[in-house]
DNA sequence: CGAGCAATCTTGCCAGTGACAAGTTTCGAC
DNA sequence: GTCGAAACTTGTCACTGGCAAGATTGCTCG
């Protein structure tokens, strides 16, 4: 797979953000070390502090990297609100560790402007959905209010889900958990 | 105010529950130091240990007192569930310390029974608020699906309110603007 | 082809942290 | 007043992030 042999990995860059997510998805952000990922990619405590400079470097690139493919997964996601919901919340489970950097910004540096590009990037696409949501009552519905009310009714259920706090009768479904609660909002 | 003085502190493990507190309100969980704690205390940096044990300990106790002051902030809010969604922002905000432990369950012992009693404790005031839900359209609502979607919307919108993800134009008012969004779901 | 330069990676170090062990001081019950 | 237990201290260890200085390698340009 990777060759990893010589003075030089190769492609240390990649192989320690991997490496990363790997770890973050069995203990969180907060227990991540960077003398832990380099273990792992089999190069020295110091090798990481290279390419990212310090540890905020390393997460403000996986959250980049997280933007980008929330972006990628809700275009690819459909038209409509309730499929970009479900896309939302799918993102966040399976993609668990981009996620949980993502909406934690002070474990980055959250102002970088990659950082800022890519969320515009996702937030647009967000966006876009919303604005094809019915309006309510056969009115004309409030596109702000819509848009901030769908983004809190997902975030809020995939940050529950998470976060293991949801009740058990919830299931272990989290697309079909996700739509029947959004659905309540889009009905 | 507080004594300090003498070999014993008198009431440590509030102080040190009051200060991190504090501590975790300007950096985060993650930054948290049991030593920077003691120092703040003006006590030996293996104090805390001796009451909590543990970080985690000291974590676990704060997140009782957090479910405990959120089941009593809810209850406090009045009978319908828009003034509980906006008192479970407001608490967010206002017990932002609290607020990130509580659903950060890698940080403590959250199968602790004293935090399983005090969460418990916490979802039947929201569940009870939920109860008092008008039924949509006339129909029958259920209260299972209405339940998770009001938590769902108000801890969301906490959640990134507290990340700072929410465009300028929400304003700065947390209260104002959780009512605005919250009535989406429960107009 | 090969010389030099820049990028990559290493070793070595320092201060800070959490956890543990063992000792010291004080409180309070009897 | 004594004595046991609770509260706190000192000392130590392994680990972490970050910095500095040096070693190795790939690449570019003549």
């Amino acid at each position: 797979m990777t060759p990893t042999r010589g003075y030089h990995h190769g492609d240390l860059r990649r192989a320690l953000l991997d490496t990363a997510v790997e770890a973050i998805s069995e203990s969180g952000p907060a227990a991540l070390s960077l003398r832990d990922l380099a273990r792992r990619a089999g190069v020295s405590h110091a090798a990481p502090a290279h390419h990212f400079g310090d540890k905020a470097g390393l997460l403000t690139a996986l959250a980049v990297q997280g933007f980008d493919l929330l972006a990628e997964t809700l275009g690819q996601a459909g038209d409509d609100l309730l499929a970009a919901g479900v896309a939302y919340v799918d993102f966040a489970v399976r993609h668990r560790a981009h996620f949980e950097v993502m909406f934690r910004p002070e474990l980055y540096r959250a102002q970088d402007p990659q950082v800022r590009a890519a969320s515009d990037r996702a937030g647009n696409v967000l966006r876009d959905r919303v604005a094809g949501l019915p309006a309510r009552d056969g009115g004309a519905g409030e596109p702000g209010r819509d848009a901030l009310a769908a983004w809190s009714i997902v975030h809020g259920f995939a940050t529950l889900w998470l976060a293991g706090a949801l009740p058990p009768r919830v299931g272990d479904d989290p697309r079909e958990a996700a739509r029947y609660v959004i659905s309540r909002l889009v009905e």
